[in-house]
DNA sequence: TCAAAAGTGTTCTGCATACACCCATGT
DNA sequence: ACATGGGTGTATGCAGAACACTTTTGA
């Protein structure tokens, strides 16, 4: 720490975007238009500026793609193989966020040619050692998933019980059985049933909930700790 | 990422290490001989080398510092607010780690001209943002002892059930019920029973166990998951 | 004989699991 | 009328929580 040579690194963020579409698990990974790794898939990342934050460096990278906020943003893990970028020595700080599919359009003014929404469960080979932190973001989702109600954030405001449960099987990859899922849900009482119903659907329609954020709020300062 | 001049940062490890001594859970840091914060307590740590992986360089701070290799090693966060460190943007990947105290030598070729062993339960002010990573640090601690039979290797390697619960009680703040403590730890079977007694005690001799760490990474392959 | 910690079982309660049938709608 | 998913209750087992007395040793 003694002159200014010390600094020559370069540091990074890296986001994985994850959304949900009644389906599948997805992530937002843009087509690569330059070197290294021309025409490969990534996680959309950028250097941090000089003036800029960790944080604001990550809300920055998901404005300028997708034009939205993250409804949910946590640090993963850093990444810094010595010969991880054939440039130099680049640290990345890898996040995940959520996003809502729906919302989504790809922004004009974004830094990236092609962006897709890809499956989680068929991923190829990435750019650099994007799968190792594809992998490290996936794992902190799930984990994280399950002990916080984040899930509801990928859903529709107003959702019905079967599809909050299939999210939960999607990111999970378990079943589970419907009458217990009910039952656990119901037992936390984080849900605020509006009155209405599906329509136009060919069986009987289901009811349409909104998720209780404030009650939540509240729940978790009383020490409520949620668990799926 | 088009020019050399993007590399202009600087990149650090800091390192929490853990140690526990029959009452209290402790953090070793050092005193700091140079400004800034000179004479403040810190968190050891070090600039990371050029051809050096993130871990490595962990791995050589413990043991630079202390001579010993560490029991256990896990990356928390990456700390790099703009005006964190005055010389310039400083990134630091936070670490935490576990040592047995009773092995810790303050070693003679250190670059910490006083190291200490603090009790987590009052640490003044720390240098930099050393009480955020501190704070981080410690959580994830308590994340992993709860689900890694993790505070198994703060311990001698012959211990009693008491002192085991002693630990668990001083790194989580909470007390358990003695018979169901034993209950759980007994129906996980990952304690050998060497047929050894505490000797000398002014009261009725503990029994000594060993943990058996073959047999939980047997069981962990099939499954078992660890939880307290 | 006293002080100090070791050691030991049972009861109760609540939560997770397993499981099968009727309902409302569109075609 | 049929196909499709929506919606509901009960019985069982297991694991966590609460709880008090006897034992062994050194002083």
């Amino acid at each position: 720490m003694d002159s200014k040579t010390n600094f020559n690194y370069s540091v990074s963020v890296d986001c994985v975007i994850f959304g949900y579409d009644t389906v599948d698990l997805k992530v937002l990974l843009i087509k690569r238009g330059e070197q290294p790794y021309i025409n490969q898939w990534a996680i959309p990342g950028d250097l941090i500026h000089a003036n800029e934050g960790i944080q604001e460096s990550v809300q920055r990278v998901l404005k300028d793609l997708t034009g939205l906020s993250s409804l949910y943003l946590e640090q993963v893990k850093t990444f810094g193989d010595v010969g991880r970028h054939p440039l130099g020595r680049v640290f990345t700080i890898s996040y995940y966020s959520l996003i809502k599919i729906s919302d989504y359009k790809l922004h004009p003014s974004s830094f990236a040619k092609e962006a897709k929404w890809h499956s989680v469960k068929r991923l190829g080979e990435l750019a650099f050692d994007h799968n190792k932190i594809f992998a490290a973001c996936k794992e902190a989702l799930v984990n994280s998933v399950k002990t916080k109600p984040i899930g509801f954030e990928l859903l529709p405001k107003k959702f019905t019980l079967s599809k909050l449960q299939s999210l939960y099987e999607a990111i999970l990859q378990e079943k589970f059985d419907k009458r217990n899922f009910r039952k656990k849900i119901n037992s936390m009482g984080l849900l605020i049933d509006t009155d209405e119903f599906q329509k136009s659907v060919s069986h009987r329609p289901a009811k349409l909930y909104k998720f209780n954020k404030e009650k939540y709020e509240k729940l978790k300062e009383r020490g409520f700790s949620f668990e799926i």
